[in-house]
RNA sequence: GGGCCGGUAGCUCAGCCUGGAAGAGCGCUCGGCUUGCAACCGAGAGGCCCCGGGUUCAAAUCCCGGCCGGUCCA
């Protein structure tokens, strides 16, 4: 395939058409132009020149040019695939679909699985949201969301498609017939890519200073060490940006006005920002291209030589272009947070619910700086799915959905905003003078409270709080050191085991066959210590969320119980507890599963597929499952909802469910190829995990639910008997647990329920809510009858004391033994002893364990000002052995001896002689 | 999935760093002042200091482990 060294590079069209190699005079890449060129007329190396060229299309729509992309390559015998949501849910990997070649990631790409077509084409909105400051800055070449024209051949070592020299064609033809760039004006940057573990040379494609295109040679594994393996599948990976192309043939001042239409000024008019006049666009873009705006310094410079060619004030020309830069974020950032709502996230403090909270906050603060209600943010995403309904089919019928949560989500919003000000003044209130960077960082990493809000409150408190202008670099710094470590699957089968059976043919799985078998016989193929391998098997082995089969094998004469049931690659290991002779390989075994337990297993996962079906018809589509687990007691399924369940919600996801298993419907199993599937029933597929292979197993209950999915499952919901659902909780922000029980488990939990009725009323010696009344009455009743003791107690407590009192050197000295102390009480005595007499002394023994004795002294203030209690304690413990400490008024501890009247002498000698 | 912050009266929180008698404001109850209300004045009730272990003479406070909430980052 002629690969290798820079030759990759030198394409026959280049050749063909009389393309130049030449170097860019500043930033130094090799590029191909057909005329000589001092740079490689890319930003930022060159300023934006194409609104000066003639574009032989003239203007185009964001979807003209998607659509005529699309038809080029049909044209061209690519078969046209359709989009992807944004939303990867068929990788564990990536939460967001950033690219194209996402969609085929990673089960083509790894030669799994065939492409649906090859080579195809395919027109897939994307979402990156790495490069979010800039959104709005750079006047459209940076955006959150954009639409990724992506054709793609996949070569494999026995099928070639097509590579460089196509690619680099068809996108010369596309830009200059296609779009009529003028030939001269198309530059072809050598350059070199790298993502997600694989890299390989790419082109970057310019006009104008705008980049329009990547063209992606994906053929090298990226190695840990840094090196470059080659791999055996040669992928053609391009990106063409549709809206970047639209903005070229509008030659508008900026790219939102190329993209957004008329909600632009619609946006204006919402957010009360004037548009601004169109010779300071037209100025400022030229430069935006060539300085970036998220740098502060570049930002003021280009600023003032904006203002200086204009002839404005550097302060008015920035008031206006603060503002309408704010309204350029918006439009993108609504798109984009209209887009994964819709495809049904929700909102939440991990995963991808996080990236959609993320967006939505930003959206929140903008919102706020332009003084824009956030009560009335819904219009502005109704204005977008509106307008971009007929383009993108999944924005349409979501917009309750939509408005719903996001009101939930400004609810949030403003309740983290409204605790902002106690917590900053209780930041500034522990500093000296202002708050340091950690205090700031700490602000916004664990309160959420954004640095501009924080020196807002600051000045309001008349304390200046400086943010440094890189502060969200610094914060990022700070999170650096926290790589995503790899969750490590639980090793269920010895290393050992796992080398032994490689190479072993599959296991036949007559679990799958027939999910009621409970007995057969099969040979045996392999015994590796405790694991046996058998040709075919009824053990169903743990996958899925399912638990593993147990039961027994039979082999001459005995019976071997099989505890475990585990699948490595597509060989089947059971293991039995008392080691099968290694003599059985070959020899034939009789199995029987424990069929209670799988039963219960079955009805368990049928339920659970049930239970998922009905919430999203109760809750709606963007309930998915986020974890489940069905064990033989019971189940329990994780879904994302953006609330908690009201007892409503509950019921009648349980009735509807119930409603379902007695109508009867049919739970069908079929093996079907992977992109039918995905068609036919869309993602939801993938609930329970990703699949990587070309035909997939789909569990269907009749117009309820489908998934790919390898459990054994019951005939029809009928069988599943009946399900109630025992519990609900919230177990993270934006996900919601359901447990519940199918079939005899019912019974089993109501008998549960009644065993612990019957508990309690034993305990309490009759009805279970007639004795509690009584009980509570009784409680009631005793506590007044305490009360009414314990005044008397500290009546004569307070008797004991005064009766007690020894005049000694000016002191009151009062020393009690109590041997039934109510501390709450004594407390409350001592106090208010000390306090009535200033000149009281008293010491309080109580005993204590291994004969010695508790001590607390409380004196009055002018008695602890001659004999500080903690001195009068101290001088005891030194005399008769114990500890103890405290305050001049208030001390407690213990002494070694449990002699009073010693103590009591001990104690008026000490206060005596001071 | 990981980091950080928090959980004390009905509510909002202080106290925790540096262990020694559980606090404030609002709300509540009663009384005073008022034609009445608000305000004001006075008195009072209200606490498993999230749970479980540990250290200590002594834990709201220190240590360990959980639970719950918040937030930031993947």
């Amino acid at each position: 395939m002629g690969v290798g060294g820079s030759s990759i590079y030198r394409v026959r069209s280049f050749e063909k058409e009389g393309y130049l190699r030449l170097r860019c005079g500043v930033c130094g890449a090799y590029f191909w132009s057909r005329v000589p060129r001092d740079n490689c007329n890319d930003a930022p190396c060159a300023d934006y020149t194409f609104f000066n060229l003639r574009i032989g299309s003239g203007p185009l729509s964001v979807r003209e040019v998607r659509d005529r992309f699309l038809r080029f390559f049909e044209e061209r015998g690519h078969k046209v695939v359709k989009p992807y949501p944004v939303v990867a849910r068929w990788r564990d990997d990536l939460y967001l679909t950033i690219a194209s070649i996402v969609v085929f990631q990673p089960h083509v790409t790894s030669g799994l699985v065939p492409p649906p077509a090859n080579p195809l084409v395919i027109a897939q909105p994307s979402i990156r949201l790495e490069d979010i400051d800039s959104v709005g800055y750079t006047f459209g070449r940076h955006l959150t969301n954009f639409i990724m024209g992506g054709h793609h051949a996949f070569n494999y070592p026995d099928k070639y498609v097509y590579f460089t020299h196509e690619t680099v064609e068809y996108a010369r033809e596309f830009f200059t017939r296609v779009i009529g760039v003028p030939e001269d004006e198309l530059v072809f940057k050598e350059s070199w890519w790298e993502g997600g573990g694989n890299a390989g040379p790419c082109f970057e494609v310019a006009v104008g200073g705008l980049e329009v295109a990547t063209l992606v040679f994906m053929m090298y594994e990226s190695m840990p060490d840094g090196t470059y393996r080659e791999i055996p599948l040669k992928i053609v990976d391009t990106g063409y940006g549709i809206e970047r192309i639209a903005w070229l043939t509008q030659k508008t001042p900026t790219a939102f006005h190329a993209i957004y239409g008329g909600l632009l000024s619609d946006y204006h008019r919402l957010l009360g920002v004037e548009e601004p006049p169109e010779d300071v666009l037209r100025v400022s873009v030229k430069y935006v291209g060539r300085l970036n705006p998220k740098d502060e310094a570049l930002y003021a410079r280009l600023k003032r030589e904006v203002s200086a060619e204009l002839g404005l004030g550097v302060e008015e020309l920035g008031s206006i272009l603060d503002r309408v830069i704010k309204v350029y974020a918006l439009l993108d950032h609504v798109k984009t947070a209209s887009l994964m709502l819709s495809d049904g996230v929700v909102p939440s403090n991990s995963g991808e619910g996080y990236l959609a909270r993320l967006v939505l906050r930003r959206i929140f603060r903008l919102l706020t700086q332009l003084g824009f209600d956030l009560g009335e943010a819904y219009v502005l995403f109704d204005k977008q799915i509106r307008f971009w309904g007929d383009m993108y089919e999944q924005l349409r019928g979501r917009e309750g959905y939509v408005e719903d949560v996001l009101r939930h989500e400004v609810g949030k919003y403003l309740e983290v905003l409204g605790r902002a000000p106690s917590l900053v003044r209780k930041y500034l209130r522990r500093g000296a003078s202002g708050l340091s960077l950690d205090e700031l960082i700490e602000l916004y990493d664990s309160h959420g409270v954004p640095p501009e809000v924080v020196a807002e409150v600051g000045r309001r408190e008349g304390v200046e709080v400086v943010v440094p202008g890189d502060f969200y670099n610094r914060l990022a710094a700070k999170h650096s050191r926290a790589p995503a470590r790899k969750v490590e699957e639980r090793v269920k089968v010895p290393a050992e085991v796992v080398e032994a059976v490689r190479g072993l043919s599959p296991t036949r799985q007559l679990f799958h066959e027939d999910p009621y078998l409970r007995e057969f016989t099969s040979r045996v193929v392999k015994v590796v210590g405790e694991y046996v391998v058998l040709e075919e098997t009824a053990f169903y082995p743990e996958g899925g969320g399912q638990e593993a089969d147990t039961g027994y094998l039979f082999f001459g004469g005995s019976a071997y119980r099989v505890v475990d049931t585990q699948k490595v690659g597509g060989v089947i290991l059971h293991r039995v507890e008392g080691p099968l002779p290694a003599e059985a390989a070959g020899s034939v075994v009789r199995g029987v599963i424990d069929w209670e337990r799988r039963y219960k297993l079955m009805r368990h996962h049928t339920a659970t597929h049930v239970i998922l079906g009905v919430a999203r018809k109760v809750l709606g589509p963007h309930v998915w499952q986020a974890g489940a687990e069905k064990s033989e007691s019971g189940a329990r399924l994780d879904i994302t909802h953006y609330k908690p369940l009201s007892d409503e919600e509950v019921r009648a996801i349980e009735d509807l469910a119930n409603k379902v298993v007695l109508e009867g419907r049919e739970v069908r199993t079929y093996f079907m190829p992977k992109y039918e599937a995905e068609e036919r029933y869309g993602f939801v597929l993938y609930e329970g995990g990703v699949v990587l292979e070309p035909v997939i197993r789909v569990v269907e209950i009749e117009g309820l639910d489908a998934e790919a999915c390898f459990g054994t499952h019951l005939r029809n919901t009928r069988e599943v008997g009946a399900l109630k659902i025992v519990r609900t909780e919230k177990i993270a922000d934006g996900v919601v647990r359901l447990e519940y029980v199918a079939g005899t488990q019912v019974s089993e939990y109501a008998r549960l329920l009644e065993g612990k009725i019957r508990v309690a009323e034993g305990l309490l010696g009759g009805d279970l809510t007639l004795r509690l009344q009584s009980l509570i009455k009784e409680v009631q009743d005793l506590r007044s009858r305490v009360s009414a003791l314990r005044k008397y107690y500290v009546k004569e407590l307070v008797k004991l004391i005064e009766s007690s009192v020894e005049r000694v050197g000016g002191l009151r000295v009062s020393v009690i033994y109590l041997d039934v102390v109510d501390s709450d009480a004594l407390r409350d005595v001592l106090k208010e002893m000390s306090e009535r007499y200033e000149d009281l002394v008293l010491v309080v023994l109580t005993p204590r364990g291994g004969g010695g004795l508790d001590v607390e002294v409380s004196e009055g203030s002018r008695a602890s000002e001659a004999v500080p209690a903690s001195r009068l304690l101290s001088g005891l413990a030194s005399l008769v052995g114990g500890r103890g400490g405290g305050g001049a008024r208030h001390a407690t501890g213990y002494l070694a001896v449990g002699d009073v009247g010693r103590v009591r002498e001990l104690v008026l000698k000490l206060v005596g002689g001071s």
